[in-house]
DNA sequence: CACTTATAATC
DNA sequence: TTCGCAG
DNA sequence: CTGCGAAGATTATAAGTG
C-alpha cells in the first residue's frame, strides 16, 4: 500500500474531533493491508514505529527539511525500510548519514506525508488518535470487539503484534494471546487518589502498599531464564544482573513478577529518585548492581494469574518472594489504619502508598479504579517571572509558568516551569494579566514584571544543576492564583530547598 | 581531551 | 509524571 | 470513565566541536 494513504488518513483523523469517524478512517486502511504491512502501518498509525531510538530528533527534523515531492511513491515498506536503516546507523559521521537518509526520505514524501513522517520520528503526532483509537480502528476492520484487540495488544506487549494478528486470523486468534513469560505485557497502573479515605471508599477492603519512588520492573523467569523490563517494556536485564540474580533464586518455574527497583543506603533507607535513575541508566558496568527490586505482584506462577482476585496473588507471592523482596503492605477497609501506615511510609523516606482492591483482577495496561496512589502534596506560593506561548490547543494563549522563589533583596530565583492545573478560563485571565505585566519579549518567552502570585502544588523538590538555587520543582502544578497576596508575601528559596533531602 | 548538543529513558 | 477537556 | 494532549525535571550515552 502507498504510504500517502496511511498520510491521508492521519490528516483526515485530525481533522475531525469526532472519535467515531476517526476509528472508521483508520478501519478503511486497515483492513486493506498486505499482512506484513500491518504492523508497521500500525505503529504508524499510533505516531510511532516498531523501533525504540531512531537517533533523529526534533532537532535533526527542524534542519533537514526538503521540498515535498508532487507525486506520491513512498510505500509502507519504503518507509519502514528507512526506519529501520536510521536506527541501524551509528559511529562516526552517524549523524550525516542519518541526516542523508532522512533527507532521501522525506524527498520522496509528499506534503501530507512528510507530515506524518515528521510527526512519528518527532514523536509529536497529534492527530487526536494513539493506541485507544487505533486499537478500535484494528478491531473494526478485524470484525472483533475493541476488548479482545486490547486484550491481545496487552498480552502480546504492543497494538501492532495484536493488530497483525486480529487482521490475519481474527477473533480466535486473538483469543489464543496469552500471558507468557518471557513476553512482557502491558503492566497496571494506577489512578491518583486525594487521600487514603478517598482511595478506600473506591477499593473497599484493600491491599495498602508502600509507594516507592523507584523504575517500575516487570521480572520474567523462563526455562531457568530472567528477563527484566521496565515500565515502557525495554529490556533492562543487562543493567540489573544483581535483582537478575534474585529473581533466580526464587523457589519454583516459570514466573511473572511486578516491582519497583530503587537504590538503599547502607542503612537501609531509599536513596534519591535522582540517584536511582543514575544508576539505573548507567550501562552495564555493574553500576546497577547495587539497586534491589520489591516486587508487590505476580502474574504467573506455574499458569497464568492475571484473572485471579489480588487475594490470591498476594497469597501466591507471599509464597514466591521472601519478606526482603516484598513491599511492606496491610489489608484494611479502614482510613485511620491505612493513614497511619501511610504515615509509617512517609517517615521511611518513601513516595507514598498504593490501595488497591482485593478482590481485583491484574487489568494490564489498564488505568482504573482498582488501584489507586496517595502521596502527599506540597505548596508554595511562588511569583511567575515570565510565561511562555503554548501550542496546539494552547495556540494563542500565554500557557507554561516560569516560577520564581524569593531570594535576597528583591531578587527572585526561578525553580522550574508548569502548564498543569489550568483551566480554559484560567488561561484566558493569564493571558490579558501577563500581557499587562509584560516587561519584553525572547523568542516565545514572555518576561514579565514579578508581581503575581500563584499557589503551586508539587510532589516535591530535586536538587538541580540547572536552576540557579540548585533545586528544582517536582510536578509542579497550579492550584490557584493568590490575589490576596503580593510578591512580597512569596515563599522564600530556602523554604523550597528545606523540601531537599 | 574537555566541552557541548542531541537523543532517549525514568518519573 | 499531573491535570483539564471532549466524546 | 477513557483517551488524548498540554508540557515539566532528571539521568545517561553517543557523537560532534575546537
Amino acid at each position: 500500500m502507498l504510504f500517502v494513504e496511511l498520510a491521508r488518513t492521519s490528516a483526515a483523523v485530525a481533522s475531525t474531533s469526532k472519535r467515531s469517524d476517526k476509528v472508521a478512517a483508520f478501519a478503511d486502511v486497515f483492513g486493506r493491508l498486505a499482512p506484513d504491512e500491518i504492523a508497521p502501518a500500525v505503529a504508524f498509525a499510533t505516531g510511532s514505529t516498531l523501533i525504540g531510538r531512531l537517533g533523529v530528533g526534533w532537532a535533526t527534523l527542524r534542519d533537514v527539511r526538503p521540498e515535498p515531492a508532487t507525486t506520491p511513491s513512498l510505500t509502507i515498506g519504503d518507509v519502514d525500510r528507512a526506519v529501520v536503516t536510521l536506527a541501524s546507523i551509528s559511529g562516526a559521521g552517524s549523524q550525516a548519514r542519518r541526516r542523508d537518509v532522512l533527507h532521501e526520505l522525506l524527498a520522496a514524501a509528499t506534503e501530507p506525508e512528510q507530515r506524518l513522517i515528521v510527526g512519528i520520528i518527532g514523536g509529536e503526532l497529534r492527530q487526536g488518535a494513539l493506541d485507544g483509537v487505533v486499537a478500535a480502528g484494528v478491531a473494526k476492520a478485524a470484525g472483533v470487539a475493541v476488548g479482545q484487540v486490547q486484550r491481545g495488544a496487552m498480552f502480546a506487549g504492543s497494538l501492532p503484534a495484536a493488530a497483525r494478528v486480529a487482521l490475519t486470523a481474527g477473533q480466535p486468534g486473538l483469543a489464543a494471546i496469552e500471558l507468557t513469560p518471557a513476553q512482557p505485557v502491558q503492566p497496571m497502573l494506577a489512578s491518583p487518589a486525594t487521600d487514603v479515605g478517598d482511595a478506600l471508599s473506591n477499593t473497599g477492603l484493600a491491599s495498602v502498599e508502600w509507594k516507592l519512588d523507584g523504575a517500575r520492573i516487570q521480572a520474567h523467569r523462563s526455562g531457568g531464564e530472567v528477563k527484566l523490563f521496565t515500565r515502557n517494556l525495554n529490556d533492562v536485564t543487562d543493567r540489573l544482573e544483581g535483582v537478575a540474580r534474585t529473581v533466580l533464586e526464587l523457589p519454583g518455574g516459570d514466573l511473572v513478577l511486578d516491582g519497583e527497583v530503587l537504590g538503599l543506603d547502607a542503612d537501609g533507607a531509599p536513596r534519591r529518585f535522582q540517584d536511582t535513575m543514575g544508576d539505573f541508566g548507567a550501562d552495564e558496568t555493574g553500576r546497577g548492581s547495587g539497586l534491589r527490586a520489591f516486587f508487590f505482584d505476580v502474574l504467573h506462577a506455574g499458569g497464568s494469574l492475571v484473572d485471579e482476585p489480588l487475594a490470591t496473588r498476594r497469597d501466591v507471592l507471599s509464597e514466591t518472594v521472601p519478606e526482603t523482596s516484598r513491599l511492606p503492605s496491610i489489608i484494611t477497609a479502614d482510613a485511620d489504619d491505612a493513614a497511619a501506615f501511610l504515615d509509617r511510609a512517609i517517615a521511611a523516606g518513601h513516595e507514598g502508598v498504593m490501595v488497591k482492591d482485593l478482590e481485583s483482577a491484574y487489568d494490564a495496561g489498564r488505568r482504573g479504579g482498582a488501584w489507586r496512589k496517595v502521596k502527599p502534596v506540597y505548596t508554595f506560593d511562588l511569583v511567575v517571572l515570565a510565561v511562555e506561548w503554548g501550542h496546539g490547543r494552547r495556540q494563542g494563549w500565554l500557557s507554561n509558568l516560569h516560577l520564581g522563589a524569593r531570594g535576597s533583596d528583591n531578587e527572585f530565583v526561578m525553580v522550574g516551569k508548569t502548564f498543569k492545573g489550568l483551566t480554559d478560563e484560567l488561561l484566558r485571565w493569564q493571558t490579558e494579566r501577563f500581557l499587562g505585566l509584560e516587561l519584553g519579549r525572547e523568542g516565545h518567552i514572555v518576561h514579565v514584571r514579578p508581581e503575581q502570585v500563584v499557589e503551586i502544588a508539587v510532589d516535591g523538590v530535586q536538587v538541580s544543576t540547572r536552576y540557579p538555587g540548585g533545586v528544582a520543582l517536582r510536578f509542579a502544578r497550579v492550584r490557584q492564583y493568590r490575589h490576596d497576596k503580593s510578591a512580597a508575601d512569596a515563599d522564600t528559596i530556602d523554604q523550597v530547598r528545606s523540601l531537599l533531602r
